[in-house]
RNA sequence: GGAGAAAUGGCAGAGUGGUCGAAUGCACUGGUCUUGAAAACCAGCGUACCGAGAGGUACCGGGGGUUCGAAUCCCUCUUUCUCCGCCA
């Protein structure tokens, strides 16, 4: 927890405190419950035969136990209330191999791929090009909706369907299942991934209807499995889906939203993996591969972080962010978040499987993006840019049908 | 949106105030029998929490209520089905 200067000694030390206090009051709660049912059978076993009187004076007894047990209750009630929400509190313990630091500042490069693109012209930025080719229209999706929305037109949307495409394909070769899932969740789904309550204002709320804009696939994809026993050990569950994600992101500003850089709306493919806890370390390990496959398909210099403990998520016990170069913006852009979450959501879900004892066992759950579309759009169209237009990577011509914008 | 019906264990399906954590069938697990299998027969077979254990508590879609006592009665929400309306 020091790793993410995350001071959890309060909470734990409170919690402690609350759980002995709620064991014991349960334990007292429940054995006056105990006398209170077996007072009610005795009174039933006496009106069966007959005794009015003798049950009449049973049930006068009951009297003082019912309320005692009725506050009882409410004290139980009330701590396992604080002991929620003191848990909701409590961050994901970051892995032994992730390293303690405050910011992105102290994420550690673990690799680097590719070869930087040079130029022998000015290479313009990514929304000069969107505009120059009219590919992107930021304006009309402020008129629509607002900053942050924007609308795909022409070889820019096709070349947004190609690439959904070309990653679903390959997660499909992958093994993972493909599946189209509601792009709006209930509050339920929203506690499952851990969004809520640490992310409340980062999703888009429905009010009326008490319903979450999705901000990844990940929560609807991972919440198949709440309430789910898997039947036995031997399970390794792979799932995909494209979905638009919504992000509220209140409080970014300045260059780095710029053009596709930060969006309110945008496309990803995401990869969810619900695995055995022994097999969750090699599970993380091939989705970095699938992601680093993608990229090097796509001809992009990438570079690998593992995150310091200040910057990886509420949730995640590890994080590998993908970036790729923008040799116009001169700087790197994350489009990829693999992460293993351990127990953490599979708690909150209450996914669990039969292990060897037929004991039920926690399951671990991961997932990546693969990938987010904005920032790969982006980099493709700078780093695959001429002096007279855009060349489209060889992998995606069999989904847009053309090789270059011009 | 309007009218009606329903929600019980992995599934099917009994149960309308007390001995019901819940009949029965199927499925499943173990055993007997068999060279092996099937069939038949016998036994077992929900989850979570508290407890060293004995045991206890909770759970019949969710929440609340009535009662000494609720699967069963009342209120409410959700979901499903049927009919009507609307609709891509």
């Amino acid at each position: 927890m020091k790793k993410r200067h995350f001071d959890a000694v309060p909470i734990v030390d409170e919690l402690l405190t609350l759980d002995a206090d709620w064991r014991s009051k349960k334990g007292e709660m429940e054995s006056v419950a105990a006398d209170m049912n077996k007072i009610s059978k005795e009174i039933g076993l006496l009106f069966r035969e007959g005794k009015q009187e003798e049950a009449n004076a049973a049930k006068a007894k009951t009297g003082e136990l019912k309320e005692k047990e009725a506050i009882l209750k409410a004290e139980v009630d009330e701590l396992e209330g604080k002991i929620t929400q003191l848990m909701y509190q409590l961050p994901n313990l970051p892995n032994e191999l992730v390293k303690a630091g405050k910011s992105e500042e102290d994420n550690e490069i673990i690799a680097e791929a590719g070869t930087r693109r040079v130029y022998d012209f000015e290479p313009l930025p990514h929304w000069e090009l969107t505009e120059k080719f009219d590919l992107i229209n930021f304006e009309l999706g402020v008129k629509l909706t607002g900053a942050g929305f924007p609308v795909y037109k022409g070889k820019g949307a096709k070349l947004q369907r190609a690439l959904i495409a070309y990653f679903l394909d390959e997660a499909e070769k992958a093994g993972y299942e493909e599946h189209i899932p509601p792009h709006v969740v209930n509050e339920a789904s929203g506690f499952g991934t851990g969004q809520l309550p640490d992310k409340e204002g980062q999703m888009y709320h429905i009010t009326e209807d008490d319903l979450y804009l999705i901000p990844t696939a990940e929560v609807p994809l991972t919440n198949i499995f709440r309430d789910v026993i898997l039947p036995d050990e031997n399970f390794s569950i792979k799932l995909t889906g494209y979905t638009p994600c919504f992000r509220r992101e209140a409080g970014s500003y300045g260059k780095d939203v710029r053009g596709l850089n930060r969006l309110h709306q945008f496309d990803k493919v995401e990869i969810v993996r619900i695995e055995h806890p022994d097999n969750s370390a090699a599970a993380l390990e091939e989705m970095m591969q699938h992601v680093k496959g993608l990229l090097e398909g796509l001809g992009l210099e990438y570079r690998i972080l593992r995150l310091c403990g200040g910057d990886t998520g509420f949730a995640a016990a590890m994080t590998y962010d993908f970036e790729v170069y923008s040799t116009a913006q001169e700087k790197w852009l994350e489009v990829s978040s693999v992460s293993r979450f351990d127990t953490f959501q599979s708690t909150r879900l209450r996914l669990r499987f039969k292990n060897a004892d037929k004991k039920t066992q926690l399951c671990h759950t991961l997932n990546g993006s693969a990938l987010a579309l904005p920032r790969i759009v982006a980099a493709i169209l700078e780093n695959y840019q001429t002096a007279d237009g855009i060349e489209i990577p060889e992998v995606l011509h069999k989904y847009t049908g053309f090789d270059k914008i011009s």
